[in-house]
RNA sequence: GGUGAUGUAGCUCAGGUGGUUAGAGCGAUGCACUCAUAACGCAUAGGUCGGUGGUUCAAGUCCACCCAUCACCA
């Protein structure tokens, strides 16, 4: 590798300010988040900038169904947002919005030297107009029956029943969305981006920027069918920038989206001392990378560098695209609840975790990935837990205890560790050709062989012997050593775990470069747990909120008959006992008399109550629920409470006079 | 409908230019160990490589068709 030291920017999509971050936003933030740590502690100039995307018909709707204004809600939102991703450990060095005055400015500047320089026209097109809300229609507002199979109620654009697609005008029995009203057709003139104008060169780009092939081939696809014009104006009323010299016409968000990167990036260097200029310049050497979802290849592929090469601003170096993720095989979808908002994963589970098992499936492809939820608990439990963190665990408890923390002054084994050493190059590749799952797979072997290096000397033998005592120092000085070479390695894909290590060991942020120098002579701290396993009973319960919240959203699908209500045995239960379970966080157990018939019940209200106000309590239970296997016992029902847990649980109670065992209706 | 991608052990995936008994990790089973967050080590079992047909001395690897899944069609 090079030592020269670059000068990047990357970006990752901008996320849309209408909705919650989800598993899926995550595959990318987490992806281009890997990258530019593992740029910064190669010691790069790497900047990572994004921005809320703000604008278009989606949110003015949104906004105005909550009786807001559209600033107020996309601030509300990308707050949102920002912090979940935050939550994530995805550090961006700025997060800025479109709605902002930087990219005002450059989207019209963009906007006049693409017209000056006769890439752009104007022409009048036909398009659906809801009269009643006094707006044009996108596709996606209007519905209908298909013309081809006559599936009802069909998007304007394509029929999901047989995928036909076909114009909005085509649909027979049109209607708004937004009113239910029929769209009439009116004129109206819009702008038109030349795309066509720069075939050459954008073939040219494409050659140079070193598209994975699948981009690539997509792209050869295009191409053959012919680029057509791109309409980037949209007509009022519309929540965007205002085009100059107009006074109803807007751009199209499409528009002024990428260029948000720019803006985002002209914020930070205001504000950092940055020369914006060295960076966009048309002849500029230093690197832009955009990480984005395959959806969206078309825009920043084809129109985004025209748009960029019209405007004499320079090219993206490359752009990089993923695939979407899948959950247990299938789509993620809101009916299936296989939905995971990143706030639930939050809720239940570490972010390191997500974080690794990403970087386990992730490479330069477009291909979908996988979250199986089985696979990630004994993937990440197994590889993390069990033998990365346990080559530190079985360590320092010698050092600890038997050396007063005390590191060797040397090592016992020069050789494994430059067996270590040598692959830091391969390493480095994987992570720059984003292959982290062949970096991954590289890491866990090294870390299978440190295992099986402690295993060899046993070190637990050994001190047994006096004789000894130096050389289980040494072996144990040297087990850290190799956990510290692959912490720093992992440190871009678990930053969070990789700076407790750094903790541990007295160290200050590491380069990639300290993999050369092992730690000798000094004293390390007391080892804790670095991070715990995964509890798969915390797994389920995300599935299954994660389904609980999408029925709560669709209001129409939640509602269920009274057969349904009436499947539940609800029933008064009279607690005769009741004992903490210690190694348990959550669970007390319970003792629940039904009418003479006895039952276990686990119960998650350790924190709420304690066990001699509950004994002789009456509660309502749910009866015939399916037993269920736990650590600790079968559980043979449930207790009903509400609240959102922790403190606030609070148990329902019956009103005196109600016996044991009454069916509750 | 058109175009493209994918389909390899229970699970997740590797398998340049076709070449001996098809690989890894996890899981399963057995053994061993007890330093470690029941972690680690050793061993074993598991696949007619989506299907059918073809090219070839030889195909998971090339070709044709079919099936399934997914994406794109601005």
């Amino acid at each position: 590798m090079t030592n020269i030291k670059r000068n990047m920017i990357v970006t990752s999509a901008l996320p849309y300010a209408n909705g919650s971050i989800h598993m899926g936003h995550l595959v990318e933030y987490i992806q281009t988040d890997i990258w530019v740590r593992y740029q910064k502690l190669k010691g790069h100039n790497c900047f990572y900038v994004c921005a809320a995307d703000a604008h278009g018909t989606p949110i003015m709707i949104k906004a105005d169904e909550e009786g807001i204004k559209p600033e107020d809600l996309v601030k509300r939102i990308s707050k949102e947002q920002y912090n979940d991703l935050n939550d994530f450990g995805v550090n961006f060095d700025n997060f800025y919005s479109t709605h902002s005055p930087e990219n005002q400015k450059l989207a019209e500047d963009i906007f006049k030297t693409l017209k000056k320089n006769n890439h752009i026209y104007t022409k009048e097109i036909e398009q659906a107009y809801d009269e009643e809300k006094k707006m044009f229609l996108p596709d996606r507002f209007i519905k209908g029956v298909c013309p081809k199979c006559k599936s009802e109620d069909q998007y304007g654009d394509a029929c999901e029943n047989c995928g036909a697609t076909y114009n909005p005008n085509e649909l027979i029995d049109p209607f708004s969305t937004l009113s239910s009203s029929k769209p009439v057709w009116k004129k109206s003139k819009h702008y038109f981006f030349k795309l066509n104008n720069f075939e050459k060169s954008l073939k040219e780009w494409i050659k140079q920027s070193n598209l994975h092939k699948s981009i690539s081939n997509k792209l050869s696809e295009w191409f053959e069918a012919g680029l057509q014009d791109w309409d980037i104006s949209r007509d009022e009323p519309y929540f965007g920038f205002k085009i100059p010299g107009e006074s109803k016409k807007y751009f199209y968000v499409w528009l002024d989206a990428p260029i948000g990167y720019l803006a985002s990036f002209l914020n930070f260097a205001e504000k950092n001392q940055i020369e914006y200029d060295s960076y966009f310049n048309s002849e500029s050497e230093y690197e832009l990378f955009h990480f984005i979802g395959k959806d969206i290849v078309y825009f920043h592929t084809l129109f985004w560098p025209a748009v960029l090469e019209g405007a004499n601003i320079r090219k993206p170096t490359s752009v990089f695209a993923h695939g979407f993720l899948t959950i247990n095989g299938k789509k993620m979808s809101k009916s299936r609840g296989t939905f995971i908002n990143a706030k639930t994963y939050l809720n239940l589970l570490d972010p390191s975790f997500i974080r690794y098992y990403y970087a386990a499936k992730l490479g330069p492809s477009m291909e979908d990935i996988d979250l199986n939820t089985g696979d990630f608990v004994a993937r990440v439990n197994s590889d993390l837990i069990g033998k990365l963190i346990n080559i530190a665990s079985r360590c320092s408890g010698f050092i600890n205890k038997q050396f007063n923390n005390e590191l060797s002054e040397t090592l016992d084994d020069f050789d494994l560790y430059n067996q270590f050493i040598e692959k830091s190059e391969d390493i480095s590749n994987h992570f720059e050709n984003r292959e982290y799952s062949k970096a991954m797979r590289e890491i866990m072997l090294l870390a299978d062989s440190a295992n099986r290096y402690i295993e060899e000397k046993k070190p637990w033998v050994m001190i047994k012997n006096t004789d000894q005592r130096d050389e289980v120092q040494k072996v144990c000085t040297q087990g850290i050593n190799l956990f510290r070479i692959l912490m720093i390695y992992l440190s871009p894909v678990i930053p969070k775990i990789s700076d407790g290590v750094v903790e541990l060991l007295n160290e200050k942020k590491w380069k990639w470069n300290d993999i050369s120098q092992p730690l000798l002579g000094t004293k390390i701290k007391k080892f804790k747990p670095l991070l715990t396993r995964i509890e798969n009973e915390k797994v389920e319960k995300m599935m299954v909120s994660s389904s609980d919240d999408k029925k709560n959203n669709s209001s129409n699908e939640s509602n269920i008959t009274i057969d349904d209500f009436l499947k539940i045995d609800l029933r008064v239960g009279l607690i005769t006992q009741a004992e903490e379970i210690e190694e348990a966080d959550k669970l007390l157990k319970l003792n629940i008399d039904l009418d003479g018939e006895s039952r276990t019940i686990f119960a998650g209200i350790k924190s709420a109550y304690k066990t001699n106000e509950l004994i002789g309590r009456q509660v309502v239970v749910a009866a015939n629920l399916a037993p269920r296997k736990m650590r600790f016992g079968v559980s043979e029902g449930m207790v009903l409470a509400a609240g959102p847990g922790g403190e606030d649980i609070f148990l329902l109670s019956v009103d005196e006079g109600a016996k044991p065992g009454m069916k509750i209706k």
